[in-house]
DNA sequence: CACCAGGTAGATC
DNA sequence: GATCTACATGGT
């Protein structure tokens, strides 16, 4: 890997924790492949890395990204960040950061609709104003066990059971967080069960198969699932 | 014009 | 608790 216009000391300071550099890959995936769908999960996402992304921006991204698509997602991040972030120039073109919980909590509707969030706009608001008062912290959640990081991100509006794995998993160091989305629900469906069952059950078997690198199995999976289209 | 996309909130039983 | 439905938006 090679990063350009970055220092030794801010390669220590951000990109080997941002990357996961520290985590043992080889050895997870040894593990792992064990399964013998995890085996061939793994051949297929050989170089796939858990990124440890902001928490805050990392919550809302994931409120953004329930019933919707990647295309759209990605779209709906830009322009509110373009709208409500801070404009960052770098060799003459523009870029901008995430926007901070006080500037998502004054957006009007109106701004947040033109944004393209649709329905989800109050729930990006609401959140943003329950972290701008100090209500809750992504940083401190961070600290907590999986758990009770669970169960504290479920009081935000726009963050159900697979939102709130989604952003343990992501952003808070919780490598036993299983997301079940509709991918990962047909791949676990498709090769471990045999026919459609609750969401819950799904995350059981997942904790007793992969226990605390569950979360990365899920990324292997989903990939996998993906590209592969398992199960559609 | 239906159906879908990295689910969730709110109502109901 | 478990189950059902509406939900903005843009693409196919």
């Amino acid at each position: 890997m090679i990063l350009e216009n970055c220092s030794p000391e801010r390669f220590e300071s951000f990109w080997r924790h941002y990357f996961d550099l520290d985590r043992d890959y080889g050895e997870i995936k040894r593990q792992l492949s064990s399964d013998p769908v995890l085996k061939e999960a793994v051949k297929y996402g050989w170089g796939m890395r858990i990124l440890n992304q902001d928490p805050w921006e990392t919550l809302i991204s994931f409120i953004i990204s329930a019933n919707n698509n990647i295309t759209r997602i990605k779209g709906i991040i830009e322009r509110l960040s373009q709208k409500f972030g801070r404009e960052i120039c770098w060799e003459g073109k523009s870029y901008y950061t995430f926007p901070a919980p006080e500037s998502l909590a004054c957006a009007s509707e109106e701004d947040l609709k033109a944004c393209g969030c649709g329905y989800r706009g109050a729930y990006i608001k609401k959140t943003a104003a329950m972290v701008a008062e100090g209500l809750i912290s992504p940083y401190k959640i961070r600290e907590l066990s999986y758990e009770e990081g669970h169960k504290t991100l479920l009081s935000c509006m726009g963050v159900g059971d697979k939102v709130a794995d989604c952003i343990l998993l992501f952003s808070m160091e919780k490598p036993e967080a299983f997301p079940v989305d509709v991918w990962v629900k047909r791949v676990m469906e498709y090769f471990y069960i045999g026919s459609p069952v609750p969401i819950r059950q799904i995350k059981t078997i997942a904790a007793e198969k992969f226990g605390k690198y569950a979360g990365l199995a899920q990324q292997y999976l989903f990939y996998y699932a993906r590209e592969k289209k398992i199960g559609k």
